[in-house]
DNA sequence: ATATTTTTAAACATCTGATATTTAAAATAT
DNA sequence: ATATTTTAAATATCAGATGTTTAAAAATAT
């Protein structure tokens, strides 16, 4: 007998709302039920469960926490199947990072990694109108040198800009999810203005390359970019610090 | 006044349990509640935030569905902070990307950008019992050849073991969370007994490269066993086909 | 007829309070 | 000491009442 163990999971709970979820989640994932549709009422599902409006209620909120209902107060209102979005991956991220808690380096690693190669099919597919884009976003920021919160949203704007015109659903999740995280390091630091310059100036050669429509230049100005910025936030905090639970810097003491 | 509309999010919804989880979700990303603390009860909770005890218990719920608290039973239970696992986020990905439904070929592009550099990382590191335990999983693999449920958690195991010896968390993360995603369309498609089989060989010959810490070598080895598999599972469907939401495979008339 | 306002009903949101079940620890018996 | 029983704290579930939201229907005014 292969390793049961591997093929069956521990069974911990038997909750009502965890069976009520499983099977709609089930019904979903089988396609029994599509985007847009309607789940019956709560005191309907209830009663077709044979299950109190409470039980039923909580296996609703779990399956609106996974992204997979929207639920509707009023009248023609109820529970509907929706499509996962991004925003509730990236939650889910952000608190699996937080407890992580990865150092800039292992972000950069896989930066280093993927976006030099999406840069490169980017250059090859980009569209004068991506560049005009691309070009507004750095405009934008310069104008912005100042003010954080928004370069934050910018920077991420236009790596996302980019990841998005590879039209690969799984690397745009991918570069999007680390950009929320890396930003939400960044937030923790005290970026300074040179920081800022740095940023909009490598911005501008890797859009310049795409210009061109040069893959080899392009991923290079992105690989150079991102080296960069991990030198920029590793200065940032003299010596290393890592991002405690308490949200400040202290040294790394080292494990 | 720079696009005020970036900065606040829009107010959806006023619901009690949804602040409760805004407020706890805050208190644990601020490391004001440590892994391990144990929130009061839902009794006292409700009492102290004055409202019922359903509403505190749809907040628990949710926390729990985020994988934030774990909720035991019984004396000495309650709810207790938890570090975010794994299979949290990989459930949460496998909602994502049903509706999402990628191509093989968005799957194989990304895994063409990070393991073959993953695996240069891993032959530079590689010990003589990770290599021990390499082998042993092909040779668990080849006496499973006809088992197709067991071989997936061993090809998963196989790319895992690669990647974690990397230490890098943020790497780690994806690579598992895409071949999981990837194991799951190839549920669908019927794996022939040629397919297992290469599947073993390239494990074999990226194993050997990893004896010899031979990263380039290694780095070949890995993207021709990726582009093989992605081969491999084309053809397990003739023509261009799709995972529907039906779960039912079905030609792809193009978008 | 059209536009506005009011009413209405369906569905979720919240509250209250009772009962059942689980579980670890404390008490008891062997 | 060990095994068994009891107990108490906490969640799990249920039932039913009341409040709030919301879109559609009805009534009203223009």
């Amino acid at each position: 007998m292969y390793g049961m163990k591997d093929i069956f999971d521990t069974v911990k709970s038997n909750r009502i709302s965890e069976n009520i979820v499983h099977q709609i989640r089930g019904a979903i994932l089988r396609g029994e039920l599509k985007i847009g549709d309607r789940l019956p009422s709560e005191k309907d599902l209830a009663m077709k469960f044979g299950v109190s409006k409470s039980s039923l209620r909580e296996a609703y909120r779990v399956l609106e926490a996974y992204g997979l209902l929207e639920i509707k107060q009023g009248m023609s209102g109820g529970a509907f199947v929706k499509k996962v979005d991004l925003k509730t991956i990236k939650d889910g991220l952000v608190n699996y990072f937080f407890f992580q808690n990865p150092s800039i380096r292992e972000y950069t690693q896989i930066r280093t990694f993927i976006e030099p190669e999406v840069v490169k099919i980017c250059a090859l597919k980009i569209t004068d109108k991506d560049i005009d884009y691309l070009k507004n976003n750095i405009s934008e920021m310069e104008k912005e040198v100042d003010g954080e919160k928004f370069m934050s949203d910018l920077d991420c704007a236009f790596h996302k800009k980019i990841v998005d015109i590879t039209e690969n659903t799984v690397i745009s999740l991918i570069v999007e999810s680390v950009q929320t995280a890396l930003i939400n390091v960044k937030r923790m630091l005290q970026m300074n203005h040179a920081f800022l310059m740095m940023v909009c100036d490598g911005h501008k050669k890797i859009v310049g390359a795409l210009s061109e429509r040069d893959p080899d230049k392009a991923s290079k100005e992105m690989l150079k970019h991102i080296i960069e910025v991990e030198t920029g936030m590793l200065a940032c905090k003299n010596g290393d610090m890592v991002l405690t639970e308490t949200g400040i810097l202290k040294p790394d003491t080292g494990s």
